[in-house]
DNA sequence: CCCTTTCTGTAGTGGTCGCTATAAAATAAC
DNA sequence: GTTATTTTATAGCGACCACTACAGAAAGGG
């Protein structure tokens, strides 16, 4: 019953997400959503409430999408360090595709936002794969495939921070193979 | 002649500095400044010329006292290994100070911000800061302190990004011993 | 004293922000 | 066709943005 909906809002939460990853949370304004996603005001605060409940969406379709694959590279390899390598190896091919904004939204979204509510709930995503990382590494030290003085929380440290840094280098330009390098140097530090 | 200025500009402009370095350049605004720097905007205005041009004597400022360990610390050691060691505890150190806000200016508050000026300026700054790391690793390799087939570029690429993940990590409230930690796991990435 | 100059605080400029009241248009049930 | 319901587009709300016109206050030079 009623008018249909002249949209679709699945690709209407897409043009957002992609509008939020390029210009961050609070950069992103309603007029520049209602331009890409093609719709007027009213609509859009109809279909997702208002632009902090859209930018959840987003988040949440961002972690299931394009960001899913750091989840499914630390389940889906044998050993801590194959899953690591292939996080690292993903994470610059990802930040590099011409096909959507650089780097990660997770990462970069919520910087230099006011919204405390914004901040946090970005961060605790990347305090999340943070320790998704450590668990990996911990499940294979236990198992005593590493050596035993290994320091997991501080290479969960060491290597999140080195996809942070890949993310702002893919933001500033930089290439695939760069980011490559960068992936290939950090293993180094792997016990 | 003409009535005498109320106020500090220096300690106006360092404020100022800490504003930006906080909220990053678009968040922060004109009500923000006059209020931490303890004048009304005429005089802002007076003394600063716009928002612009004080966030980019903000960034001067900051190159020259917080940000300068940088590049004593490349300038000021031995060798190429001592000085990116060097540069990086530093960065361990400065990021964390609880006497000012968290983290790198230069590679925060131009996140997110629509000014294309400001981003260029910022980014500048930073592919300075990793040129300048690549040409300290090549004099040594020049100078045949390391093997010959390092990659001056990549090195540098990988050392700027950790630091940018350090910074990043401070602002999400990684501790100075957090950072310490990173740091040494990167210098494993050495030749 | 007066006059000029510069700085100060108040109070506002037009523009954009997130958001919404209103009414016409389009669909479904009857 | 009629009615009820939902979406659409227009137009505008108060609040904040960077910025400034204006007038009074404070200094130096005569």
């Amino acid at each position: 019953m009623g008018r249909a909906r002249a949209f679709d809002r699945d690709i209407a939460l897409e043009r957002a997400l992609e509008e939020f990853w390029r210009h961050g949370y609070e950069a992103t304004s309603i007029a520049g959503l209602t331009a890409v996603m093609g719709v007027n005001p009213p609509s859009l605060y109809a279909a997702f409430g208002d632009k902090r409940r859209l930018f959840g969406e987003a988040v949440r379709r961002y972690q299931e999408t394009h960001g899913a694959f750091a989840s499914r590279a630390l389940a889906g390899e044998p050993t801590a360090r194959a899953a690591v390598e292939r996080l690292l190896g993903e994470a610059a091919e990802v930040y590099t595709d011409p096909a959507h904004p650089p780097g990660c939204m997770i990462i970069s979204a919520g910087v230099n936002t006011s919204d405390p509510g914004v901040i946090e709930e970005l961060r605790g995503h990347r305090e999340a794969g943070k320790a998704a990382i450590r668990r990996r590494i911990e499940r294979d030290a236990e198992a005593g495939l590493l050596p035993p003085e290994t320091d997991a929380p501080a290479l969960a440290t060491f290597f999140a921070a080195v996809i942070q840094g890949m993310s702002t280098q893919a933001r500033d330009g930089a290439s695939r193979e760069d980011l490559d390098a960068v992936a290939t140097l950090a293993m180094r530090a792997w016990p």
